[in-house]
DNA sequence: AAAACCACAGAGAACGTTTTCCCTGCTAGG
DNA sequence: CCTAGCAGGGAAAACGTTCTCTGTGGTTTT
């Protein structure tokens, strides 16, 4: 049997209510506080989340679900939101949906019996559809994926102006036949794209987009079917996040291609060992730190102010050359 | 005001029990089950977790703490652990140490509010030490780091074994000169040590291992002071983890060492970038899956039999020859 | 000095379920 | 035909908190 409320209010000779007092931090005399005090230490009390959760009827947690927890954007901005809210007295639900939109509406489903105070969710395709037209009990703050006529409020980057800024910089190392690799399922996917488009028009030369789908096998498949004909193959690549970049880097290892000299690359995502691959990678870093610290900000605060008009807080990505196109970063 | 499950009987027209029965799967009269799902539907009712763990008094829970989610050891191991607990509908509470005793600590706290079923748990030195003499309400199953004494449950690789070969993959090289960069703060790290330099002394060479923080400017420090003086740099090194693997990049690259030419290097974990960088790295594959797969089972395990002994499960890691040591996999 | 107020403690309801207990009606066995 | 047994449904307690309401003692205000 393990000790309530009760118990300690009995050892300490008060009320259960007194006990609640203390343990809430409410006005309390400092005599019985003490008493209280030592007794929940005597007793080894521990409070039941669930009950207080029952009766309070807040359950301070929030939900952050992600499409793919291997891909070290997602495990980053985690890191930083757990962080965050546990700062804030918080706890974090943790769900990834393997870019699976049954396991996500099954989360979402999930969040409503929890009784979620919020939501934190990078939406697949299908979701960030669905979203708009369903309403939940509790505010949602869409990240890294989002409509820009999306009905929740959302913290993304400027996919299409960093997809530009990596078609520039190819361009003026003098390539000419830059081909573009993006996801098909996802919001992300496409402004990148749109970008690519973009500047490759103003740069007056064609474009060629690839859509990649997100499962391994069949990305590489597609990939190889790009890169095995010299003649026709690519000189650089823009390629939409560091997974699809490791499907790249391997096919073109299978192809013998050496980096740079074949075939450039420039990517999205900022992970470490970019630097040491092919002379070091162009890439874009995602703010990651400060999305994560920015959805829990915006979260918290459409709780106070629940009927504010939805909010979209886009952040800029910060490019950085390495390799052949020389060393440093720009904003 | 949210529906519940007594607004479902009222519109069925029966007990709340009832519906309680149906949503259990107990056995209740067909044309009742009928009424009930259909008022469910009709009033949209979504149990609410909270309550229902506070009556049944069991939460369908397991905690998961571990020391680094960005470490991507730990990412592939939380992945498998989350897709196996669902499936067997348990919750994951996931949490995040960074390395940091008192964050275990006050997380393992949380987890005794939360009234979890169980916990797996990757500890740190000191609360590995600690997990010895605490008594906790729930079984925990210690994963990646556990001495072989330890009082729970655990799931490890044979970590010696596997360091093991690594020296003698590079000895077969020709290296003679190889250091062994350990972490300072885990088992893991000490058994790996322990490995390496046992294989060290069979190889009939002289052993230096290299202590190397958790953080990584003051790793970079360490392995910089190892790795600058020409004249006494060792030609290869093993290395405990991907992360320390990158430090040793960005140092050897700061220092314009040519891999593996300059010098060789072999690590822990295989992460799909390790194939691309100084013509591949030879490494030590972790069976994520199986690792997560089985400490989810040993949990569930525990729980049935409660005073069962202390079981420990040790798993084999993968050699996989890449690089200047030719391709290949080995057992 | 009386009235009004304030601060704080205790009693008990309430949160939304599951579970226990009992009651009913049906079936089977003598 | 009567009774024992059984299956399933309803009433109400229980889970461990917080919250509301009331009461009391002391302080301020007029």
């Amino acid at each position: 049997m393990n000790v309530g409320i009760k118990d300690v209010a009995r050892v300490a000779a008060v009320s259960p209510a007194t006990v609640s007092r203390v343990l809430a931090g409410r006005p309390v005399d400092p005599d019985m506080r003490d008493r209280v005090m030592a007794a929940v230490h005597e007793t080894g009390y521990r409070p039941n989340l669930a009950a207080r959760r029952l009766r309070s009827r807040h359950t301070n947690t929030i939900g952050l679900i992600v499409a793919d927890i291997r891909n070290p954007f997602f495990t980053a901005v985690s890191r930083t939101v757990e962080a965050i809210a546990y700062d804030r007295g918080l706890r974090v639900i943790f769900c990834n949906t393997d870019e699976d939109a049954a396991k996500e509406a099954m989360y979402l489903q999930l969040m409503q019996e929890e009784r979620v105070t919020g939501v934190i969710l990078a939406p697949t395709r299908e979701g960030a559809d669905r979203i708009a037209h369903v309403e939940s009990d509790f505010p949602i703050v869409l990240i890294d994926r989002a409509a820009p006529n999306a009905s929740c409020d959302s913290v993304v980057i400027d996919n299409a102006a960093m997809a530009a800024k990596l078609v520039v910089h190819l361009h003026r190392l003098g390539h000419r036949r830059i081909a573009g690799l993006f996801g098909t399922d996802t919001v992300t996917g496409r402004e990148r794209c749109d970008g690519y488009r973009r500047a490759m028009e103003e740069c007056g030369i064609p474009g060629q987009v690839v859509p990649v789908p997100h499962e391994r096998e069949q990305a590489q498949r597609v990939i190889a079917a790009l890169l095995e004909d010299a003649s026709r193959r690519p000189s650089a690549l823009v390629v939409s996040n560091s997974v699809m970049l490791q499907s790249v880097l391997r096919v073109a290892d299978a192809l013998e291609l050496e980096i740079p000299r074949d075939l450039a690359l420039t990517s999205f995502d900022n992970e470490p060992w970019m630097e040491f691959v092919g002379g070091g990678l162009s890439v874009i870093e995602q703010p990651v730190e400060e999305i994560g610290r920015t959805a829990v900000t915006m979260l918290m605060d459409r709780l106070d102010h629940a009927d504010c008009v939805t909010r979209r807080v886009v952040l800029a990505g910060r490019f950085i050359a390495r390799g052949s196109g020389g060393r440093g970063v720009e904003a």
